[in-house]
DNA sequence: AAAGACACCTGTCCGC
DNA sequence: TGCGGACAGGTGTCTT
């Protein structure tokens, strides 16, 4: 579900219901999401929220005693309601605030996460890895061309590697190679400088527009109150196997590469 | 270090 | 209508 698009447009939703607000109270429904959620994130109880980040995908709560660190897995969502809203199924983890606000974290798959950070969080064993991120200055051309070398996984696999880059899920992952006109099946370690100097403005195009446009609903992606985003009206290729690709009018192909569709055009992309 | 398979879990959709 | 299987926006872990 959340790409870097959506959970940045969750963080942007979040912010200011809760930034500088203080945590009244924790309640866990389900404890079990991918990892246990540690009975220590208790300790947020009475602290301030001092800022509202983004890490990857992961969204950052940080108060004086620890940071609460969010990952919304692929089909976790954040919503922003009043406190004393009852909880629904696969609601598993409430944040309620002295402002009579909370937001709750609803995931039916439970492959996301909430854990605590007493130390800084980006050293955090899941976070210290990762790589840069996609709108920032240090990914660029000769960080990726230099990541790239000596690498054979395909291209749409090293993009969507965390540790290369962060951020870029299956969807844009795809849109990107799209956009610039390479096929996802070439080898990292064998694509040109030159077409990885297309491919890291894409990708920051891409990921930039969809933010603006508040991210893309699939099927249940919804922004912090209840509102879909509006980038999969600009998809081009994601999930059109066999519809004509909008640029050439040939059949778009699905594949499966590391046991995750691709869809793309192989006659705009070579 | 790198690559590939598998794991986690629930809901939905499609074909029979 | 029911049932089995495939599929879904992610990513850590284990094995080669």
């Amino acid at each position: 579900m959340p790409e870097l698009p959506e959970v940045e447009t969750t963080r942007k939703g979040i912010l200011p219901f809760v930034d500088k607000q203080t945590v009244a109270k924790i309640i866990i429904r389900q404890p079990k999401l991918r990892w246990e959620v540690p009975d220590a994130i208790h300790d947020m109880e009475g602290e301030i929220i001092q800022s509202v980040t983004r890490r990857g995908k992961y969204i950052l709560l940080e108060t004086s005693k620890g940071t609460a660190l969010i990952h919304l897995g692929m089909s976790g969502s954040l919503r922003v309601l009043d406190v004393g809203v009852a909880a629904e199924k696969h609601d598993h983890v409430d944040f309620e605030f002295s402002n009579k606000k909370l937001i709750r974290l609803r995931d039916p798959r439970r492959f996301g996460a909430v854990l605590w950070a007493t130390k800084n969080p980006l050293k955090h064993k899941l976070i210290r890895s990762l790589g840069p991120e996609p709108l920032g200055d240090d990914f660029n051309t000769d960080y990726l061309f230099l990541a790239s070398r000596g690498r054979k996984v395909s291209i749409k696999q090293f993009i969507m590697n965390g540790h290369v880059v962060v951020g870029v899920g299956n969807i844009y992952a795809c849109e990107s190679l799209f956009k610039a006109g390479i096929s996802p099946k070439a080898l990292a370690g064998k694509v040109s400088k030159k077409r990885y100097e297309k491919l890291v403005e894409v990708i920051k195009e891409v990921l930039a527009r969809a933010i603006e446009q508040g991210g893309t609903t699939l099927k249940d992606f919804v922004q912090v109150e209840g509102n879909p985003g509006y980038f999969q009206q600009e998809l081009n290729v994601y999930g059109r196997a066999g519809e004509a690709c909008l640029v050439c009018e040939s059949s778009i192909k699905q594949i499966k590469q590391g046991q995750r569709s691709t869809f793309y055009c192989s006659k705009c992309q070579k």
